[in-house]
DNA sequence: AACGAAAGGGAAAACGTTTTCCGCATTCTG
DNA sequence: CAGAATGCGGAAAACGTTTTCCCTTTCGTT
């Protein structure tokens, strides 16, 4: 395992300066065919590749480009992130990977260390209003996705307002009455989950209860589900913060014998790949994931490119309703 | 947007030289409460950090390694993903991003690019002969994970003889007599599934019936199911070759009418987390995909500190057997 | 008080590129 | 054939660090 070749050394074989070579790789002069195929030949013979970091010290560009990413376990940020990566192999970027939850604590640290490494960032995780500046003092492009940005960060996903007031039509149509939310505290993401959802509900004479649950997961559904469904005055339908909460809901609603969408409706929100196969199958709403990411990457391109894209704000994209099986209209001998 | 400060805008401000300003922030070398101070302050005030490109440049180490998964998508790898990423982080390393998949053709030129950004290597996903001699012309630490490696690279993963072998006895004791395997052609990572339910078959004197899929996905699963589950000689028992094709044929049969496991048992391999929620639930064996991944992890970083590990060849990890719904004793009518 | 040792701090080389000039030959123009 | 234009290729600075010497000061010993 000897010593890398550097443009030295290829320069050194091909009889020329290092110079010449440099211009050969990058495509920046031309030069008699004599001497390119003599450069042509030594950096075959040395299996030479240019070192990225040098480049970049120089070009000031990295080729990279940092994906923040809320959670790698939920398929949802999966999707975003096999849609950006494609965009992003296409542009011949890298991605540079990070699981925010993994990092919590650290995150500015993280941004501060990311910055010299990628060329841009896309971010789709949750993140404290605190930590914003940080992101806005990045002093790099950055494209937000799945959540409404901070001004002047362009940001990309689906309209989550008109989700919500969609999933409340179809609930209320099916004649439930007592419909739940179940989603964060006050935080930010649910903002406008919550908001279209009650004011379609107060549309219709209704009123919104809430429950709640800490984090967007399997685990968070499991945990809460019982205290929802052996209380009293029982939700009719549910609508859950995402669909990974929907499925661990279900999980042990049917294991207490719950039936759904029999004694409860319940909708999540996101359309992940698995929700067609849970039992009962999730109704939902899609979010586009594998889109939004593509998008952001696009996005990202562009700006990094240095096209100031005309300042969209917030490019939102139309969510569609995903009817399955898990929410049935609200049985008549119950009214 | 202004330049990002330079350990020379630090020097400057503190008064001291670059020399000074890079042994403090290193813990290289101490210096007088006076100079500390001084440089800690300027180093606050200017939001200064270091430029890792620069660093790396000189000391050769990147900071990142880099993980090659075969897609994303399949929660077996994210759960990869996660395990390497929790160490990595614990150990200050980045995880840069490669879903091979997207990448499939230039996936040389992509190893040659990714050796100088990333100080070592894990490569989750099956990958053509041809290209081990790249991996091995790497020239940095190289670490296999869920396959067996070539010789000389360390790989880690679940005993996959183990745990075929450990389906057949299952499904011979519930007294299956036609079990299939629905797994890749001659292909590779199939191998040890292969021989370890041909082998166990074998002692107990039955045969093994094969069937072809493209890919491990839901969707091979799916478009494969009707052409397994209409033949006349319907087999008993399905071994799939991942989760997710299983899913996909599960889906496909529920709405043809077959049941599981009442028409024919299904049996996984993988145990990612949704496979509990489907209908049925899966019953599979677990790789410990999270722990392979930080195994993986720790391998490679140790690799990478220069302990060369005591040469073990493939880090064998035990399998366990997850039993769920969609296996159960063939139906003794039939028999 | 003198000497040696240790500690604090700096100058400069090095890492592997890109890029901006500049000079030299060659060819073209009139 | 003289002069100008063009094209080919090189020298050297720059990117922002780390690290290896070295020099100076300070301190402790006898």
């Amino acid at each position: 395992m000897n010593k890398k070749p550097t443009i030295r050394d290829v320069a050194a074989k091909a009889g020329v300066s290092i110079a010449t070579v440099s211009k050969f790789i990058n495509a920046t002069q031309r030069f008699t065919a004599a001497v390119e195929r003599k450069i042509q030949a030594a950096i075959d013979e040395l299996a030479y590749h240019s070192n990225p970091l040098a480049r970049s010290m120089i070009t000031g560009k990295t080729g990279s480009v940092g994906v923040a990413i809320l959670d790698i376990a939920n398929p949802h940020f999966t999707s975003i992130v096999k849609g950006a990566n494609r965009v992003a192999v296409e542009h011949g970027y890298n991605l540079l990977f990070v699981d925010t939850e993994e990092n919590q604590a650290r995150e500015d640290e993280l941004l501060g260390a990311l910055s010299r490494r990628v060329d841009g960032l896309i971010v789709s995780s949750r993140m404290p209003e605190e930590q914003m500046d940080r992101i806005l003092a990045f002093g790099k492009p950055v494209v937000f996705s799945g959540r409404t940005a901070p001004v002047g960060v362009p940001s990309i996903g689906v309209d989550a307002y008109a989700a919500a007031y969609m999933i409340g039509e179809l609930l209320v149509k099916q004649g439930h009455r007592r419909i739940a939310y179940l989603g964060f505290a006050p935080a930010r993401p649910d903002l406008e989950r919550m908001r279209g959802l009650t004011e379609c509900l107060k549309a219709h004479g209704l009123p919104l209860v809430r429950f709640e649950v800490h984090g967007p997961t399997i685990a968070e559904g499991e945990r809460v589900c019982s205290s929802i469904v052996l209380r009293k005055e029982k939700p009719d339908a549910l609508v859950c913060y995402n669909d990974m909460v929907a499925i661990g809901f279900m999980g042990v609603a049917r294991s207490l014998g719950i039936s759904i969408p029999g004694d409860i409706s319940v909708v999540g929100i996101d359309n992940i790949p698995f929700g067609r196969f849970t039992s009962p199958a999730l109704t939902t709403v899609d979010t586009q994931s594998e889109l939004v990411g593509e998008e952001a990457m696009r996005l990202l391109i562009r700006q990094i490119a240095g096209e100031n894209p005309p300042d969209i704000g917030h490019m939102m994209l139309e969510p569609r309703l995903v009817m399955r099986e898990s929410t049935a209209p609200r049985p008549v001998a119950a009214v």
